[in-house]
DNA sequence: AGACAATCGGACATGATCATGATATTTTCT
DNA sequence: AGAAAATATCATGATCATGTCCGATTGTCT
């Protein structure tokens, strides 16, 4: 699917907190409009901190809030943060006759890693959030989803 | 990665085949020069072949030979047949006021998806070869590996 | 100040899928 | 018949997606 589930879990976390920006969500909330089991929502939200991109405070209270603006996070940061789609430096046969540059195959799996990076760096959370305020639909596939309790 | 592992390796797995296209060639020989575990390489050729993309033969003398002619086979293919990179037709948090279209989000996403099928789709297999036989480096690497046995 | 409750933060456990190994079984050429 | 192959089956360790618990913080209320 391009990227794992867990990215994609990241990426509507973010989302949905972009929305909300400013707020301190809590994860419980959060993981129902996302739809995004609890318990993994936590760990992901984990690595979100360690990378920067979230900020937590425990306690009453509490919760996660972007540590900057959806306009200053990209997707790519997001995905990078979970799984690192990393560009091929070397050829996966490592073969000592050719340590420097990548056969015709992986030159070209490379391209098309850097084309994926490129695209995903190009837009950031606001760009999600930006179309849904021009009506059509919401950042998140229109979930309002219950209330908060 | 973009791709999986196994995607990666029928990819090497194809063109060290098309580099012999006519030949049979077997498993062994296929694994040395792949660099491809021999055992894993057997189930990854079943499934090329279940999907048609090459042709098995048993017993003495058989081996596996591509079904096509190398520029009749697009990577996108090989990879649609290990693991398909499919579309986003739904939105994951499936609600029912969305049934039509997709958030944002997974719109974007559902695009880059389109984006690197259409760039798996635009080159065959003959394109990884083509570069080869200019000189530079060969399909895989140079990867000529201990002459079979 | 102290108790309490709301939160995050970590540790451990599990089922599924992925990548791999080992082995037996069938087919087919010579 | 015999050997060389593919094919099929079973087993394993690693990683992924997930659940469960408990411990560590911290705001709020007496």
């Amino acid at each position: 699917m391009l990227i794992s589930q867990t990215a994609e879990y990241a990426l509507r976390a973010i989302v949905s907190l972009a929305e909300r920006h400013g707020q301190s969500v809590v994860t419980q909330d959060l993981a129902r409009r996302t739809r995004i089991p609890a318990g993994y929502l936590s760990k992901i939200l984990q690595t979100l901190r360690r990378a920067g991109l979230v900020h937590s405070q425990r306690g009453l209270r509490g919760g996660f809030v972007l540590q900057r603006a959806p306009d200053k996070i990209s997707v790519l940061e997001v995905i990078d943060a979970i799984e690192p789609i990393r560009r091929m430096t070397r050829c996966p046969l490592d073969l000592p006759e050719h340590a420097s540059g990548l056969c015709p195959l992986h030159r070209r799996l490379d391209e098309a890693i850097g084309q994926v990076r490129n695209t995903f760096a190009s837009f950031s959370i606001a760009d999600l959030l930006d179309e849904s305020r021009r009506g059509v639909s919401r950042g998140l596939c229109d979930t309002v989803a219950a209330p908060a309790r």
